[in-house]
RNA sequence: GUCCGGAUAGUGUAGAGGCCUAUCAUGAAGCCCUGUCGAGGCUUCGACCCGGGUUCGAAUCCCGGUCCGGGCGCCA
């Protein structure tokens, strides 16, 4: 039996007269004496139970009184249409009922007067998201990935789920983390990248997976984690051209999906969301180079990775999302297709933020033979590969695709400070609890 | 990993060698209060990260450790 019959958010003036059941947490107990108001909130906000202590039976106003801040419970009550009241009504109480009590002190302060850093804030973190501005950060990140379902959805894109336990590296570069599978060594996957490529060959033409990837890398930045959430798509028959443009779109619905379905959390943010607008601008590596020597930040050279500082002064020069484009083949996976004409660039390509990377994406290699060289040139070990290159030589069509981590996309969207404040219990270098 | 900064009641803070029996807010406990909505008023409770050192005297200075924040690096 469902304990309630109506969410906060539900009721309104013009239920006057009507018996309604609530249940939520004692968000504020005000006694001002001969009068008492109990503030409830559950998920869709905040309800206000009144008793005048008169009117109020004796049990049912010392059992208020005696309620612990954050205590759940369930307030039968009838709603009374009142000017004074916050948002026209109040519930005038028939029966309260404890479902659980809250002991005291609290970890922090659900109601938001007092802060709390976000170290205390993630090592009680179903208490911070009882406040409304962390609540908030987390139905818009739900918001957003009903958005970019819908959009594979609207693209023919079939979801699929890969294994995030494997034998090896999938790409080299990054550091694995290692764990005990029976008597093997086996790691947790960084990245879905090769499955989804498995699955052109298998015919599924367009996938995409929403699910954890795991670095190993001892990096400590407001914008690294150890488990990421990866947006993940590929797709045959396509070009990076025409994955860039399913990423753009899927960034755009996103935005607007969110500015119209989440305004109420929006406000509690005090956002005014912006719709990013289109065509995103592109830029290939070489003109980022210039740019950033424009902007006197001469020091990288052809061929190196694009260090924070010279990321940053592109960002503050475009100062909206833009694909960069055109990668040296060098800096770029394996898996990455370089153009014919010119080997030494690749159709790689990431997608930015002013502030930082979002995605990254490319067509892909898909002759077997191209493949194993680049492997070579990149110094890893075809052998180690073979469960993945054997898709390939059995017809595997051309193919595009790209990753998008999630934390980052909601970090951006909303001007969050940490990517800390986008995950609900986040995993990095030193935090592996709650 | 490295550099810089930090650690004071449950939470957020003030504090710069004696003014500290440690500030303020929030909270908790109690009392007053019939329209609060960050309610108000009064009383009470609750803290200097750990270890060493300097000093007549250390929350404060020094050393080591632990933990935290930020920058960079590392990072499809």
């Amino acid at each position: 039996m469902i304990l309630r019959t109506h969410y906060s958010g539900d009721i309104h003036p013009e239920l006057d007269g009507q018996e309604v059941t609530l249940a939520g947490w004692a968000h504020e107990i005000r006694d001002l004496g001969g009068i008492c108001f109990l503030v409830l909130r559950d998920r869709e906000g905040l309800a206000q139970v009144t008793m005048v202590a008169k009117r109020t039976e004796k049990p049912l106003l010392e059992s208020v009184r005696q309620l612990s801040r954050e205590s759940v419970i369930r307030v039968v009550g009838s709603v009374k249409a009142e000017p004074k009241a916050p948002r026209g009504y109040e519930i005038i109480p028939i029966s309260l009922e404890v479902l659980g009590r809250a002991d005291s002190p609290l970890p922090l302060d659900p109601t938001g007067k007092v802060d709390a850093e976000l170290d205390t804030r993630l090592d009680s973190r179903f208490m911070d998201i009882r406040r409304p501005g962390s609540l908030a950060v987390f139905r818009i990140e739900s918001a957003v990935l009903q958005s970019l379902r819908q959009t594979f959805y609207d693209h023919g894109f079939l979801e699929v789920i890969t294994p995030k336990i494997v034998a090896t590296a999938t790409e080299g570069g990054t550091a694995l983390f290692p764990i005990s599978y029976f008597e093997r060594e086996a790691f947790l996957n960084q990245s879905p990248q090769l499955y989804k490529q498995m699955l052109m060959s298998a015919g599924m033409d367009r996938v995409f997976e929403i699910g954890p990837i795991f670095r190993a890398e001892e990096h400590d930045t407001r914008r690294h984690l150890n488990e990421a959430i990866s947006v993940d798509m590929e797709m045959s028959f396509a070009d990076h051209n025409d994955v860039m443009d399913v990423l753009e779109r899927a960034m755009v619905e996103a935005y607007r999906f969110v500015q119209e379905n989440c305004k109420r959390d929006l406000d509690v943010l005090h956002l005014d969301l912006v719709v990013p607008k289109t065509p995103f601008r592109k830029v290939t590596y070489s003109e980022a180079l210039d740019l950033a020597k424009e902007a006197g930040k001469p020091t990288m050279e052809w061929g190196d990775d694009i260090d924070t500082e010279t990321e940053r002064a592109l960002g503050s020069i475009i100062g909206e999302h833009y694909f960069l484009t055109d990668w040296p083949s060098s800096i770029k996976p394996y898996y990455s297709q370089p153009y014919e004409d010119r080997p030494d660039v690749s159709k790689a390509f990431d997608l930015m933020h002013p502030s930082m990377e979002l995605a990254s994406g490319a067509q892909r290699v898909h002759d077997p033979e191209q493949l194993v060289s680049r492997i070579k040139d990149q110094g890893l070990d075809p052998d180690g590969f073979e469960f993945y290159l054997k898709a390939f030589r059995y017809g595997m069509p051309p193919h595009a695709g790209w990753g998008l981590g999630l934390g980052r996309v909601v970090t951006t969207m909303l001007g969050l400070e940490n990517i800390r404040d986008a995950v609900i219990f986040p995993r990095d270098r030193r935090r592996l609890v709650p």
